[in-house]
DNA sequence: ATTAAATATTCCTTGACAAGAATATTCTTT
DNA sequence: AAAGAATATTCTTGTCAAGGAATATTTAAT
């Protein structure tokens, strides 16, 4: 999980798996697009092997890199433990709030009295 | 959302995060519970400031932190869009797997011819 | 079998950044 | 006002990782 941040922390990184968003690429192309030289294009996809973010596909000459599943749902299934939290945050705001305009009734009707 | 990842991939300040996770905390505490010297903290909490991270609530003496909603509602953002990709292409694969069914089944129907 | 295209790897240099140590700052308490 | 907590900042040093340049490797084509 580490992995995955400290590997999408890269710039370049993270435009290539944008990129790869849209399906398959050769390292060719990814280069193209993304500005980069060969050798470094070929350098953060072994980055982001290596992190499992994407496999490859040899095809011929070429090898065809496209992103893997699991990481992103590792990030999901992460990122659900935190929903959960602000979900819970705004329960106990609504149940604050509540007990604030009980409070506060009950000064209306301390001022009636 | 790039510098959330930079900040995130440091370990002892991904750690930060999910100890603030159970509810705001001093940066002694933050300390203890990590187990780094107190001028460390500060500057790893100081970063998750500059990422909007986190927020800063001074009582006297002490400075409490907690999670910030913003970043992790981006992240759940970023995340959704590569949500509708997987499913795309889990529908795709149903689609290319009853084409193959179809395709089956002709053979047989060649075979019996 | 040679040559060419696509990709990977190695070596080097440089910049970023994290920890340690020391010190500065802020607020409280007396 | 002085002393003491709690926290922030500065300076230095060591480590790691990214880019550049050159080269190695793999596969295709002739």
């Amino acid at each position: 999980m580490n992995k995955t941040f400290k590997t999408l922390a890269e710039p370049n990184r993270f435009q290539i798996v944008e990129l790869l968003r849209n399906g398959p690429l050769s390292v060719g192309e990814v280069a193209d697009r993304i500005g980069l030289r060969q050798p470094q294009t070929s350098k953060h996809l072994r980055a982001l092997m290596d992190a499992g973010l994407v496999e490859v596909d040899p095809i011929a000459n070429r090898r065809i890199y496209k992103l893997r599943l699991e990481p992103f749902q590792e990030l999901d299934i992460w990122l659900e433990s935190y929903r959960h939290i602000w979900k819970e945050r705004l329960d106990s705001l609504d149940d604050y709030l509540q007990d604030l305009q009980r409070k506060d009734n009950h000064h209306h009707d301390e001022d009636k009295e």
